[in-house]
DNA sequence: TATCTAATTAGATTAACATCAAATCAAAGA
DNA sequence: TCTTTGATTTGATGTTAATCTAATTAGATA
């Protein structure tokens, strides 16, 4: 986890319009004019926050005919208030002031708000990243397929590709279209 | 938890200087200089930082002669990420828009910063109020004495009784020191 | 094509806030 | 009491950001 990305998380967070607006969305999609009223704002307004909230991956949207429905990525919200606890624990923050090779390497594939530029072509670099990927997912939690996508989708666009890379390389298993995280031991080993 | 106490607690985390302190203190207690020297940043600004902080209640210090020690307090940020994941959830935010009886009786024990004014004299509305203190505690996680003070020092500055009521009233059990949440079933309970 | 609807952009206003230098405070020790 | 040391307060400065109104874009439908 980067120190940049964990701030601009919370700094989304630290809003009571923002926080409003996810808690209506917990409760299932809406568009833009259905917030705005229930929230007694103005439309600009709306889409000002939901920039901000789409910036940092935590809402994503779907349309429908002229109508954009706003949808909530709970995995997100989870995985920051993770690395937060773990920060608090002693954990190093990666990938900012650590000065370790691999952590470096992996550091080169993602822009300093956590997007990842390209899949790595070579094998044992692409390893390391999807190892960083995977991180976000719980130990002994099952996911939905669409869910397993909406989270890959806050790091790359082609959360097809990268799915299908989890499973080829063990890092989870599908059974019935549910999605899980496979023990550290069945990884794909990374040489070298 | 109110909107408001988690907004706080959101926006003060939304600091990059912030945070490095915080993860600095996760190491130990530090005092003022030594977080200046390490952020390389003057006393002022530390004072600054460590106000907001304290505000909500995620640190606290400790003098010994002329120095401040500034300690981390893992319980809080650790309710309040449990919070924010709940408020995902779909779950209510409670003593904000909810008109639940109940609700309103406790509202009217604590400030809107969430900081208990006075322990109910009248038994019923003591009981819901320290029902809703041991919210931020963990079932089966085991905590030290010194633990439940800094806990119960965010809601109100006489730890030493509201952690001997919980004793009394069952929410808690101690041996040897250690302290761990009882079920339910074992609590006081609330007639009427 | 003209029109309706939902969302976004642009620009303005106002409030909050991170940081620093200089001044002040408070406890300890000489 | 005087000095030292660590922490805080004050005031200034520059920046970020929440919200609104008005104007604009982009799809859909008639």
């Amino acid at each position: 986890m980067q120190l940049n990305r964990l701030v601009e998380f919370h700094k989304t967070m630290g809003d009571p319009t923002r926080l409003r607006i996810l808690s209506l969305l917990s409760n299932g999609p809406l568009h833009g004019q259905a917030i705005a009223g229930k929230l007694g704002l103005t439309a600009p307004t709306i889409t000002h926050h939901l920039k901000k909230l789409r910036d940092i991956n935590v809402v994503f949207e779907r349309r429908d005919k002229n109508t954009i429905y706003f949808n909530l990525n709970h995995l997100v919200v989870k995985q920051h208030s993770e690395a937060l606890k773990q920060l608090m624990e002693g954990k190093e923050i990666s990938m900012v002031d650590q000065s370790d090779e691999k952590q470096k390497i992996i550091a080169n594939f993602f822009t300093k708000d956590g997007k990842l530029k390209t899949i790595p072509a070579q094998r044992k670099k692409k390893l390391m990243v999807f190892e960083h990927l995977i991180k976000g997912i719980e130990k002994g939690k099952k996911y939905e397929e669409k869910e397993i996508n909406e989270y890959i989708l806050q790091f790359h666009d082609d959360y097809a590709t990268i799915r299908r890379e989890f499973i080829i390389n063990h890092y989870m298993y599908r059974e019935n279209g549910i999605y899980e995280l496979n023990p550290v031991e069945m990884w794909a080993k990374i040489e070298g």
